[in-house]
DNA sequence: CTGAATCCAGAACGATACTG
DNA sequence: CAGTATCGTTCTGGATTCAG
């Protein structure tokens, strides 16, 4: 843990507030396992360097299971832990709620 | 809306990461109103200029609401619109997360 | 009391090139 | 294929000062 937290909801936002951090988990929730360029490709507009420190970042907070194998060509793949995956139902509350904030706004237009 | 997305949960994480956003939310979820005095007081680090900015992009993206009451000395009153209020689930969730991962580290030590 | 204005440090993020 | 290294930019948040 890094610093002094005045609320819990401090330490979550600490976790999953990354610019891609949510979006990874998500996809690694309805895929189970997913290999690094897989995992580039769902996310067509990331670079390289920070989605490795993204998939970093959430390893070190125990988010997320790396497994490397030894061939070459490299295969990473990576897969949420059951840590990670006590995440699930406010992962899916938040995408509801930004879908809900989306369609309202298209609404309006 | 600011950009595009490419996964609902994005627009959630634009509008609750900023560093204060979440803590303030969960306050103003437990307190209904609140001046921007007591506000600064439950958040002891923070400074001026960055909770004032926190709390304008809270209101542009209609999460709460501002009050302004044309006195001497200034009065200003923060409170949940109905539509921050939709993020209650989701907040308590994070907290409650955030709990957890607390008390497991701890028991580590 | 609330907040605007300015200035600044560090972090976050991205583009590009290189590697086993 | 899955990185690392380097460089540069943009964004964020903080310290301080001033104002209605």
């Amino acid at each position: 843990m890094r610093k002094d937290y005045s609320h819990p909801i401090e330490v979550t936002m600490d976790v999953v507030c990354g610019k891609w951090k949510g979006v990874i988990l998500c996809h690694l929730q309805q895929s189970e396992v997913l290999r690094f360029g897989e995992i580039k490709k769902l996310l067509p507009n990331v670079s390289q360097k920070t989605l490795t420190l993204q998939l970093r970042e959430l390893e070190a907070d125990g988010l997320i299971d790396r497994r490397v194998y030894p061939e070459v060509p490299p295969k990473v793949e990576y897969s949420l832990t059951d840590y990670g995956r006590e995440l699930e139902a406010t992962l899916n509350l938040m995408s509801d709620w930004g879908k809900s904030h989306v369609e309202k706004v298209e609404l309006n237009s």
